[in-house]
DNA sequence: CGAAAAACTTGATTCTCATCAAGGTTTTTT
DNA sequence: AAAAAACCTTGATGAGAATCAAGTTTTTCG
C-alpha cells in the first residue's frame, strides 16, 4: 500500500530535526522522492572520491566518516549518530567526498536525492535557513575537533573531550557515556589507542575520573580544566 | 558622493562567492546596508563569547582568529586574506564566537547585519543555495586542514602546504608567497617556529625548494607529493 | 639613518607519543 | 558453551618535535 508508505515515511522525516517547521504537503512530497537504506555493520556507504548524489539522515545505528589511508591506520572524522545528517556540503559543492563513510553497526538512513531538496529550497526559506544552521553546526563541531586536536599533550586532548560531553556547564561531577569504541574515540582525537588507554589510567591514577567499560566518570571536572593550561 | 560608494560596495560583495550569483539590483540594495569599518593592527573585532550580529567580509589586510589561552600561546586557527568572508557560520547558528578575531595589520571590512541577509533570503531563493555552497567550501577546507594536521610528520604537512598553494595543478616549478609571517604559517601547520624553520631547511637541502624570505621557490612538485605517503 | 623590536635560525637537550610486541578481556559467532 | 574475533591494556624502545637558549637578520619607527 503505498499511500501508507508515503505517510509512515513523511512520519519520519517530519521527526528529523532539518526538517520539523516544513509544511506537511512539503514533507508528504519529499518523502515520494526519498529512499530508505539498510546498511550492515562493516558496509561501506561511499568511498572517498565518489561524487555525491544527495545526502543522508541516519535514522537509527552509527556511521564513522574518516580519511582513507595505507596500512589500515584510517583517520575518523567525525561519528554521525541518529536524527545527525551528512553530505550535505558536498552536495552543494558537487565535489567529490575527501573522506569515506562506513556504518560502525547495522544502520537505518535516509538518502534524500539533491534534486528534492532544490525543489524544497527554491519553496522554503526557513527550511534554507535551517540547512545554513545546520551546516554551520558541522562548521562550529569541525572547529572545536580542530581545537582539540591542536592542543599538545594527549592528557589536554582528553580532557577537553570530557569536558565538552559534560551535560550542563560547570557540573562537577558527571557520567560520559562514550559514543564508539575507544579505538574510535582515540582516533577522532588523533591518539592511539595505546596512548589513550595510557591517559586514562594516569587520570584515574590522579583521582580525575574512573573508567568502567565505555562510560566515564567525571569525579572532578575543575580539576580536568586546569590541565588544559 | 553616496552612489558612488554604493556602487563601489556592491562591486565588492558581488565578488565574494557567497553573493556571486545575486541580482545586482540585491546587491546594491544590501551594499545600503553594509557598514564599512577600520581596525587597527592589533585591534580586536571580537572576542571569543561576544554574539554575533552579522558577518564580515575582509576587504584590506589581514585578520587572525585564534583561541586564546593563558601565557599568550594562542593557537591561530586561521589567517583571513581579503576577499574572504568569516562569520557566516555563527550567525546563521546564532551561538557566541568559540574564537577572538585580530587585525594583524591595518585593516579594512565590511560588517553585513543579519537583518540584511534575512531580508534578501526571503526574496531570493537563489541566494540561499549559494549561501549554503559558501559555507560548504568553508567546511571543505577545515576538513582538508583537519586532514594535513592528521598527518604525523612536520615534512609532510609543510610539503601538504605547498602542494595546495600551487597556482596550477600539476605544475612542477612555482612560486609560493606566504600569506603570512613565518611563525603564524607555523602556527596554522600546528608547528612551532623552530621546527617550521628546520624542515624548510631539511627541504632545500634535498633541492626540493628554495626559501628567500618569505619567497617559496618549489623545484620539484613531484618530490614534494612523494612525501606524502 | 640608526636604534629598538620583531622575526628568524641554529644548536643542545628533554620529553611526549607512536610503534612494536605480547598478554588479557570482552563481544560475537557458531 | 566453546571458539573466534575484536577490543583493550601494559611494557619497552626509538624517532620526532617541543623547549630552552643564544645568536643573526629583517622590519619598524622615532
Amino acid at each position: 500500500m503505498m499511500a501508507k508508505r508515503t505517510n509512515n515515511m513523511a512520519d519520519v522525516l517530519s521527526s528529523v530535526p532539518l526538517f520539523r517547521k516544513v509544511e506537511r504537503a512539503e514533507v508528504v512530497a519529499l518523502a515520494e522522492q526519498v529512499r530508505e537504506l539498510q546498511v550492515e555493520r562493516g558496509e561501506i556507504l561511499f568511498q572517498r572520491g565518489d561524487r555525491p548524489h544527495g545526502f543522508y539522515v541516519l535514522l537509527e545505528g552509527r556511521i564513522t566518516l574518516a580519511f582513507p589511508s595505507e596500512q589500515g591506520a584510517e583517520r575518523i572524522l567525525e561519528v554521525i549518530k541518529p536524527g545527525e545528517t551528512f553530505g550535505e556540503a558536498l552536495m552543494f559543492l558537487g565535489h567529490p567526498y575527501p573522506v569515506f563513510s562506513q556504518a560502525s553497526v547495522d544502520s537505518r538512513l535516509l538518502d534524500i536525492p539533491e534534486q528534492a531538496i532544490n525543489n524544497l529550497l527554491d519553496r522554503d526559506t526557513q527550511l534554507a535557513k535551517k540547512m545554513l544552521a545546520g551546516i554551520s553546526i558541522r562548521l562550529h563541531e569541525l572547529v572545536s575537533n580542530l581545537e582539540a586536536c591542536s592542543m599538545r599533550s594527549s592528557a589536554q586532548r582528553v580532557a577537553c573531550m570530557l569536558q565538552h560531553a559534560a551535560p550542563t556547564k560547570g557540573a562537577q561531577e558527571y557520567d560520559v557515556q562514550l559514543p564508539a569504541a575507544k579505538h574510535v574515540v582515540a582516533s577522532q582525537l588523533n591518539l592511539t589507542p595505546e596512548t589513550f588507554s595510557r591517559v586514562l589510567h594516569v587520570l584515574t591514577e590522579s583521582g580525575l575520573i574512573e573508567v568502567s567499560g565505555r562510560v566515564i566518570k567525571v569525579l572532578n571536572a575543575e580539576g580536568l580544566r586546569k590541565l588544559q593550561l
